[in-house]
DNA sequence: AGAATATTGTTATATAATAACATATCAAAT
DNA sequence: ATTTGATATGTTATTATATAACAATATTCT
């Protein structure tokens, strides 16, 4: 049961090894040398490690982050750092949770929740 | 001081009759009986409304929503249902105020969130 | 009026994502 | 082992979203 097909690997390999957003056309790009040669070939792996929760898509750029962790549901707060694109991912469950609970009591049922937070981060800070 | 330029003006009039979210396109086709022509019309009409906040950017539509009032910073929450469209707005100030103390602890200072739930809303729930 | 600023019109282009179709691979069931 | 069905792949073309660059107009301020 190794999962993941040829072309998923790679993509997912690729964006584990970068450890940061990269662009659906930035993959096809660095991936060239590996046989791809088309977006959709990028898409299409894209597509297959977000809905197992190996990939999340960061909405505000556009972009695709690899994540270690397997998340249960799309229940994940990102900080993007205006000055150096760091992207990290904070996971304190607390947060989701409440949204979750607040956006009930106005009846509405969320099954997906895309939590961005543009800023600075805290070594963006300090120079 | 009206305020808005005449350009800004007709985008914003039509966001706010349409009550739902348009995307840059879908404005261009509403609006060129007005005399538009050219996306980058739309577009820089846009992003001077997004940046009074009068309009707010819906990040995983890539579309554009009026808001009627004003809103200090890009705190907003929206509930965006997957059946009807509807796209409205939930802002209890808590959650971004949470998300925002959340952030900080992990020395992340916020500018801007996206916080965008997908799901279903009471009224689809129903039927 | 004249200078500085902001807004507009226009063409071309960049960037992101999908449609549609043919082929290939793999897993399991007979 | 061969058929079958599902999934994955390769490829071309197209759609959708957004911006660059530059010329022309309008607005505001002094």
């Amino acid at each position: 049961m190794s999962g993941l097909a040829r072309n998923q690997k790679k993509v997912y390999d690729h964006l584990l090894k970068a450890n940061q957003p990269l662009g659906a056309y930035d993959l096809l790009d660095d991936l060239r040398h590996e046989g791809f040669r088309a977006p959709p070939q990028i898409y299409r792996a894209l597509k297959a490690l977000t809905s197992m929760g190996l990939v999340h898509r960061v909405e505000s750029l556009n972009a695709f982050i690899a994540c270690g962790q397997k998340h249960s549901a799309e229940q994940i707060v990102f900080t993007i750092c205006d000055e150096c694109g760091t992207v990290d991912e904070l996971t304190p469950v607390e947060i989701p949770e409440k949204i979750k609970q607040l956006s009930l009591q106005s009846g509405f049922n969320a099954k997906k929740m895309v939590i961005e937070l543009a800023g600075t981060c805290s070594n963006c800070m300090l120079t």
